[in-house]
DNA sequence: GGCCAGGCTAGCA
DNA sequence: TGCTAGCATGGC
């Protein structure tokens, strides 16, 4: 099978060092790094292709080139996937957003003006497709982040076998079969909880029998409250998880997900209040917000990896 | 040592 | 309908 081959060219600006430096952040053990290129393995309708992003450009003049190397054991014709993938890349690295209005949605308000000049550019690289997000976002409920990453980890290497490239291997994530396949006990000595092996091995196993889609397709065919209402019966969902796989996991741009421990930390910070916001604060303070929340709950986010910045 | 982590469920008033 | 203990463990 050939390797596929893809060039982009997205609407300035398109900052992707910084895209690409928070990869390299804790909770991102999918990524590997070879100098100014990113490396990770996807899967597009089943079959697995490990991708090389490559940036030629500059935040002004953004331009992106991928090579998409087919999976040994992908099957079926190659040629039909080549418009599938690119279109999957385009999702996944926000190729196709405008992000004219958010700055001025921005500069209304001085501190968040701050942000929006530090951040210009700064788009989402979406998780790889549905079902990993999901399962991702259930795991880091509530854990620090390094411990779920350290979670995350021990799953893709309990339950897939690495793309081995070059002499060098690369984690998969898991397919809904391969997660469905295990058992509770086999996550608790990964040190799952009961709880949370229970939750992801049911969501795996509901996504296997079909009566829980994570078709991007379909998705995309659903407004945000249609998946809150459909995913939040699921047990070990409720609605920071739904609202953190529509951001991360469709690239949807405007949720605000105000009860998130982060965000009310990052606004803490940012307007250097004496205590924690309430959901009900962050609500208030993100009231004009759309329909841009979920790029500035993003720059939020990131603002907490720079203690400095407002002080 | 204690409390909080980019929550959620079950069980109880 | 609303409140809260418990969850597993790491980090500060």
């Amino acid at each position: 099978m050939r390797t596929l081959q893809f060039q982009f060219e997205p609407e300035p600006p398109y900052d992707f060092a910084r895209m690409h430096g928070r990869l390299r952040g804790v909770g991102h053990e999918l990524y590997r790094h070879d100098e100014n290129t990113l490396i990770r393995a996807i899967r597009v309708q089943g079959q697995v292709y490990l991708v090389l992003i490559r940036s030629e450009g500059e935040t002004a003049s953004p331009k992106l080139t991928v090579e998409a190397i087919p999976h040994p054991h992908n099957s079926g014709p190659n040629a039909e996937c080549l418009a599938e993938v690119g279109a999957h890349l385009r999702r996944m690295l926000s190729i196709d957003i405008s992000l004219a209005g958010l700055q001025e949605k921005l500069g209304v308000d001085d501190r968040l003006a701050l942000l929006g000049r530090r951040y210009e550019g700064f788009r989402f690289i979406l998780e790889s497709d549905p079902f990993e997000c999901m399962v991702k976002t259930i795991i880091g409920q509530q854990l620090n982040l390094s411990f779920a990453a350290t979670l995350t980890r021990r799953l893709i290497e309990k339950a897939s076998s690495p793309f081995e490239y070059k002499g060098a291997g690369y984690p998969v994530f898991p397919s809904p079969e391969q997660i469905a396949s295990l058992q509770p006990e086999q996550l608790r000595e990964l040190q799952f909880s009961v709880r949370k092996a229970e939750y992801v091995i049911d969501f795996a196993r509901q996504v296997v029998a079909g009566t829980v889609s994570m078709k991007p397709a379909e998705l995309a065919a659903k407004t945000n409250e249609q998946i809150l209402t459909e995913l939040t019966p699921l047990r070990g969902i409720g609605r920071w998880t739904v609202e953190c796989f529509l951001m991360f996991g469709l690239g949807r741009p405007d949720l605000l997900p105000a009860a998130d421990i982060g965000l009310r930390n990052a606004l803490r910070q940012l307007y250097g209040l004496d205590h924690q916001p309430t959901e009900a604060e962050v609500r208030d303070l993100g009231r004009d917000w759309s329909p841009w929340s979920s790029y500035i709950t993003y720059y939020l986010w990131e603002s907490l990896n720079e203690k400095t910045l407002f002080t």
